[in-house]
DNA sequence: CGGCTTCTACGAAAATCTTCGTTGACATTA
DNA sequence: TAATGTCAACGAAGATTTTCGTAGAAGCCG
């Protein structure tokens, strides 16, 4: 069942999600293996999971092997945009330097960071975006 | 039923700690009303999602009037900086620039606010946080 | 082949979130 | 006071998300 428009994945599918960007096109085993070294988790949850994302087109599924291979439908950099967006409409009342304030103010940014994102703003400025 | 620890709101909690925090105090009257103005949305399910709250101990109730008065138990920043830090942690490896980075690009951010940013940032280097 | 492992499929339970109808208490006013 | 309207309480249904048990197909090894 395809659909068209994508809600934001879910917390589960969105660490499903983060695995596949890292590794790449993996199977439902690699993914668990993953997962399963920062908590506990049923291989079973994660196939389900994937099922699921697969029917929802979250995921590519390739079903040549008999351990299905699957990646991310959507690069790691357009959902991470998506959501940010949604954060901010729900949120921050739109306003994306109210949310950089407060992403600069929630946790101790380190000086490199810093650096990298003043060098966002120049990039930004000098309009080669 | 009192809770310890703050899981984020869900979205309609979220739209509803929105009003409370522009209106301030607020009847759930007051709420559904402000609501309502942008989309269909019931009495009754204002008042369950506000009692939910309340539970939840997302929201301070004051019960001496008969239409009860709500008010959001915590402040909307703490709340935004709440919810930007648990998204850096789960879609943006832990990446403030990261973040900042696809939120200038998810929206065309205003020149203002543009300025705005780099003046938080100027803020930051001075060591006046 | 026959037993063991690994995989997908299926379904359903459990948990959480969202919506709203109904009821009875309380207030306003005619 | 009786009619009318407003309110909180409650319960339940529906939707979504998360979890996992069981079954059967497919591969592996003696």
């Amino acid at each position: 069942m395809a659909k068209i428009n994508q809600p934001r994945p879910t917390d589960a599918e969105l660490e499903i999600l983060c695995v596949l960007w890292q590794r790449g096109a993996s199977t439902v085993r690699d993914v668990y293996d993953s997962l399963s070294k920062t908590k506990p988790v049923g291989y079973t949850t994660v196939l389900k999971l994937m099922q699921i994302m697969a029917d929802k087109e979250l995921v590519r599924r390739d079903e040549q092997q008999r351990a299905h291979v699957y990646s991310a439908r959507v690069p790691q950099e357009q959902t991470q945009r998506q959501m940010v967006r949604d954060l901010i409409r729900r949120a921050f009342d739109d306003s994306a330097s109210q949310l950089v304030m407060q992403a600069l103010a929630s946790k101790k940014t380190s000086p490199e960071e810093l650096a990298q994102i003043r060098q966002l703003l120049d990039a930004y400025d000098r309009g080669d975006q």
